[in-house]
DNA sequence: AGTGTTTATCGTCAGGCAGACGACTATGAT
DNA sequence: ATCATAGTCGTCTGCCTGACGATAAACACT
């Protein structure tokens, strides 16, 4: 019996962002420290209601933007500079998930490559980009000494799945140059996967799969050396999105 | 500035399904006619509002149960018989989607074996399982020469998206056993890839590539000739939810 | 009873790709 | 000059897949 009137109730409609990025070799996700109740003080994923005339990814875009700066280039969306990789993660409805009212949250996860520090509205001390181990453990202690407590709301959940989504999804596309800047070399695209999978992989078979991969990377012709040793070829994300076969991730 | 009581519009939270089926060599999909504006007499996929205290699982399982008598097995809950595979798929927010009132929808994707005649509320003549093939044709014509009009909605968009999700998903997953009944023959579960996918596989390496996966397949000691031909060996889904390495979709 | 048809199942073989790893190159640091 | 670091090119072996031949066990005819 759809659409009588009498049957639905109004529920409040939000977005929640988990944006990862890959620092210092390790897989990190933005985190924003809630001022106020409910979960005063502990950390969350950054988020926020949509809007009444707004599409869901326009929401997920706008947030992602006011939180990091970064402009996404969503599938329809042209590439901007400086942009990063958005999409649709998942849905989470729980009647309880809210203490205050009736909230669906439409989580997105965007990729971008290694950012200057974060900003939340101006206030540096609230916003950080935390390892995800870091964020996801219970009752641990986080790197600093500081009591790790989980995550508000139901984002432990919700980075897991992100977390999951990411490592997935690695293995099929060329998601991973997302986590890149425009020009990057193979070894830096292999410290991006190791990161992302937590293992180490050979860097003379990866480098014949990215580089035997018609369409993965385009040579820019640079070279550089910011990494020391030998130089290194630069490379661009190519047209490919789809890798076939894909990356296998190490088992076990 | 999450949480500001002003800063937010109400809005309809609905469940829309794709339940897809094999029947007669072809991937189909439950439409059910519309008996009210807008769309009146049109296809749309079958969905409802989300009630006040249900989670997003537990209304896309309990339409499921009205429009067709399946009980879903979701990764949460206990298998049952009769039941069906159901998992989110994706949420539909557009300003404009639906033409009255800001709506909201969660798309599931329902996987279940053939079944008999659908039911929607007592109305055999509104419910139906149709080709996906005709329900996604614009302007065409089905197989009984009746003129195909678009699906409701953005229902078009949505059945496309759930039809790419099980392609894609029985082919790194044991989901394909969903559309079999509990006890099937390699040749039927062969069948069921060939109907999804559209297109013609090897029997004998089909046969050695599922027989050789542990896990995946239980073998009941039970044979059928129910095909034709020599006797088939039944067999059960096994354990495995991940097929490694995958089952590869024929190029082009 | 024999013949053809259908479906299931086992085997063989060649090519492609991945994991393991050796060898060499080009830079900066000591 | 030597070492450490990182990048790049090869080789070899084993596994998996695609392409097929061959056999087996039922049923439907004649």
């Amino acid at each position: 019996m759809p659409y009588d009137p009498s049957a639905f109730a109004p529920f409040a409609v939000t977005v929640d962002l988990v944006v990862l990025t890959v620092r210092r070799h390790a897989l990190c996700a933005l985190a924003i420290r809630r001022g106020e109740p409910p979960f005063q003080g502990r950390w969350a994923l950054p988020g926020g209601f949509v809007r009444p005339d707004e599409d869901l990814s326009q929401a997920a875009a706008r947030e992602l933007m006011e939180e990091t700066g970064l402009c996404a280039h969503a599938p329809d969306a042209p590439a901007q500079a400086n942009g990063a990789h958005l999409e649709q993660l998942a849905t989470y409805g729980d009647p309880k998930r809210d203490p205050r009212m009736r909230v669906v949250s439409v989580a997105h996860l965007a990729l971008a490559p290694d950012l200057p520090a974060p900003r939340a509205g101006g206030d540096a001390n609230s916003a950080r980009w935390a390892p995800v181990e870091d964020l996801l453990q219970q009752g641990g202690y986080g790197r600093d000494g500081e009591q790790a407590a989980p995550l508000a709301f139901d984002h432990a959940r919700i980075l897991s799945d992100g977390v999951e989504r990411a490592r997935s999804k690695i293995e099929y596309s060329s998601l991973a140059t997302a986590f890149c800047p425009p020009e990057f070399t193979v070894g830096e695209l292999r410290r991006v996967y190791e990161a992302v999978w937590g293992v180490a992989l050979d860097p003379r078979n990866f480098h014949r799969k990215v580089t035997g991969t018609p369409g993965f990377l385009v040579p820019t012709g640079g070279t550089t050396t910011r990494q020391g040793g030998r130089p290194a070829q630069l490379f661009r994300a190519g047209g490919a999105t789809l890798l076939n076969p894909p990356m296998l991730r190490p088992e076990v």
